[in-house]
DNA sequence: TTGAAAGCGCTAACAA
DNA sequence: TTGTTAGCGCTTTCAA
């Protein structure tokens, strides 16, 4: 940022007032043609390029929108934030994205960041719903929209998917076919998609009037290495499960890897489903069997909720709640 | 941005002036315990938070450096931009990241608001390497590096890896195998990834005594649309590739499908290495042979050049060349 | 249709 | 050790 030409230069160079310059570079009309043509070629001659910096102080706005993800490279949330990013841009707004890689303490210094930066507003997958840090938004009054993983505040919007029907679907199938024994792969239970997941689970084993069984629960971090350390704790049980459901998709990957790696059958020693969809689930044999969500769409609701809620200072906490899908292929065998 | 408190209500809170309080906020010492803990009680008591907008104006800082990449969704870049926000995070310094989606125009638009935004640096990957807008960039004296996609412009590092080398690596092990025929997935020839890897497989195709052979260039556009298209056409040649080289990660994928889809018989039919690794990669019979490198390195070294530049004021144009190697799966047979 | 000037919230030089 | 004050570059009254 060194010695930019400023709207003074500009004027300079036009022999106007700087009141004059602004008016033009902010389209209030009001100007006489061949003023404004001065000025457009001042601007040209002197290379001027408007200090934001400088604009969002007097009028308060950064015309910016803070994204905070717990991990950039579980593909799930650069399909979000694109869809995301491709609205912004539309209406004029930017980005800044942040990721917390699952930290809560991250996450709190993040928020600060934003809101020292100003941001208009933020959409936001927690790390941790019960972040304390979480309140900051609030109290400096950011319109904030959570994405997939609910934040309890009042008036922060909320747009998920139904993890419990997603979960509950992919369990029904599975049991349908025969299976009892039928472990699972969980997600971290403080974050809403790892304990809803796992709610489904619960609600079809009790509906089809199956136990829980303790060593059939795992609890993993949604990260791949907890997926195959799942695996390899089912396959070390005297009863192995018939069938896994893993609860997200870096996870699904670690344990298919770790079926391989232990010679575990996929499809006709062990059925498996996973939460989310992921591009190796039609290239392996059996075909994977998904539970799958839209994620385009996701992106773009939380996108138009935040939007209204920046320029129309509403104040109430909205919920949208998609339901995801289950997409059958041929990795859950009869028994 | 409501009527936040300022540093003034906290001054004003403490019974202080405004500089004290600034001085204690920054952290500059020379500051009584006593006054320092009233001011430290009023700042928790107003809720008072730094207005990184009117800092950034006085300190012409902004502690932020923009990243601009071609395409969000390609997992490349995730890696590539989870070392740069690792290693930012740790000197403090905060990342902006906003996708070209492979347009020039877009990525003019991107760089403006950069610049308007007075970001410290920027790291970019180019949609265009002849994009004029790349010259704001030095008007305005922004550090600038470029990754992955070479720009030649004074005062800009790059770091890039050797595509020739990595794509004539994965060509000399198709034709040492015997291979004559070897159709090519290329990207597109205004990237210098495009171009490069191209000229990789020119390089081998002479060295090995072959002529080109225009009906087995396909000039796709990185995306994975394109790699099927190019298998498709291929296919429907009265002499058929016996190999096949895709010059990036999603037209591999792409192209992978549409082998599936066409019945032609991966490794038996039709050998196939791919630039960049990806996850199918392991997962598919027979697993593929594919040229790899390294992201994190790339993301890390960028940005270690980047600092550099911004806080030693360095002009020159600095260039790094980092080596991929070649995974040799079971991809390619021998004829 | 234009210009002068106040002030956004902050830092830093200077003074006390 | 603390306070006063001049801007940073811009937008926006208010006046001309």
């Amino acid at each position: 940022m060194n010695n930019k030409p400023t709207i003074e230069d500009v004027a300079k160079e036009a022999g106007v007032s700087i009141a004059t310059v602004s008016r033009v570079i902010n389209k209030q009309g009001g100007v006489k043609e061949k003023t404004e043509d001065k000025i457009i070629n001042a601007i040209k001659k002197t290379g001027y390029i408007q200090n934001a910096v400088a604009r969002s102080m007097k009028v308060k706005k950064t015309n910016t929108i803070g994204i905070i993800i717990p991990d950039i490279e579980n593909p799930f949330f650069p399909a979000v934030i694109s869809a995301i990013e491709n609205k912004a841009r539309e209406k004029n707004l930017y980005t800044i994205l942040s990721s917390t890689n699952e930290s809560a303490l991250t996450e709190g210094k993040i928020i600060g960041n934003f809101l020292e930066r100003g941001v208009d507003g933020v959409i936001i997958t927690t790390a941790d719903k019960n972040n304390p840090n979480l309140e900051l938004l609030l109290k400096q009054k950011i319109p904030t929209v959570a994405i997939d993983r609910e934040i309890n505040l009042p008036s922060v919007d909320n747009v998920l998917i139904d993890n419990v029907q997603g979960s509950y679907e992919a369990m029904a199938h599975i049991l349908k076919n025969g299976h009892q024994k039928v472990g699972i792969i969980c997600g971290p239970q403080n974050t809403t998609p790892g304990y809803e997941r796992f709610l489904g689970y619960q609600k079809a084993m009790k509906e089809f009037g199956l136990e829980l069984d303790e060593k059939l629960i795992y609890y993993g971090d949604f990260k791949d290495s907890s997926g195959s350390k799942a695996v390899k704790h089912f396959f070390e049980l005297t009863e192995r499960p018939t069938a896994i459901f893993s609860c997200n998709n870096l996870m699904t990957i670690g344990a298919i890897k770790e079926l391989r790696a232990l010679n575990w059958s996929l499809g006709s020693e062990v059925s498996f489903v996973g939460f989310d969809d992921i591009e190796i689930a039609t290239f392996i044999q059996p075909s994977l069997t998904v539970v799958k969500r839209q994620m385009y769409e996701l992106g773009e609701i939380a996108f138009d909720l935040l939007h209204e809620k920046i320029y129309s200072n509403r104040l109430d906490s909205k919920k949208v709640m998609l339901t995801p899908s289950l997409e059958i292929r041929q990795s859950v065998n009869k028994i």
